[in-house]
DNA sequence: CTTTGGATCGTCT
DNA sequence: GACGATCCAAAGG
């Protein structure tokens, strides 16, 4: 499988609240070298109003990158040992990002299958945001790199495919507060296939 | 298919 | 010193 003509998202694009950017990224393409998924399962992460948040309370060295302008990747190490990968959102300074919780692989599966020996089925390889991480390869490393970059290692970009028109909404999972917010965003005929 | 509990360690209190 | 924006295997239906 291959790619088809990719395109930068706009940077303002990226700009505007974080739930109602979120929903805008579902079926955009994250490009890690050979290896791509598109997005299909997103949370909004919001500032300082956000309980759930990593900048609910301050600015720390973890969560630095989400105050960096729109299109910066944030990524930190969850439970010590995975990695999560989001999308800083909203004006440079106001901290909102979104979580990536899942992608369906579209190449590189050969690699993916290598870094993800978990994974019974190629539908397992990245339905979470600690496995799309190992499967396309993003770490730490990659933290506070600019998503919209050309050159940058990891990029996120369009082939062509429209956010869905009616995104299945639902509340975060993983969470202890803020828990009744409907800030998770699913492509529906994805519904199921990411946990 | 669903539920349950253990692993594991960086980060912040 | 406590707690996760998680994952996986095992066990039960």
């Amino acid at each position: 499988m291959s790619l088809g003509h990719l395109t930068t998202p706009e940077r303002s694009g990226l700009e505007g609240s974080v739930v109602a950017v979120a929903p805008q990224l579902l079926n955009a393409v994250l490009v890690v070298g050979d290896r791509s998924g598109r997005i299909v399962e997103v949370e909004a992460y919001g500032a300082a109003e956000d309980p759930a948040s990593h900048a609910h309370r301050r600015r720390t060295a973890r969560n630095a990158s989400m105050f960096g302008p729109p299109g910066t990747l944030y990524v930190y190490r969850s439970y010590g040992l995975h990695w999560c990968a989001n999308v800083v959102c909203g004006p440079e300074g106001e901290a909102a990002a979104v979580l990536v919780r899942a992608v369906a692989p579209l190449t590189g599966l050969d690699g993916m299958r290598r870094d993800r020996p978990r994974a019974r089925r190629d539908r397992d390889l990245a339905d979470g945001p600690g496995k799309l991480c190992a499967a396309l390869g993003v770490t730490g490393a990659d933290d506070g790199s600019d998503l919209l970059d050309v050159d940058a290692r990891v990029r996120l970009v369009r082939d062509g495919v429209a956010p869905p028109d009616r995104p299945v909404v639902t509340t975060r999972v993983g969470i202890s507060r803020g828990v009744d917010l409907p800030w998770r965003f699913c492509v529906p005929a994805h519904v199921g296939s990411a946990r």
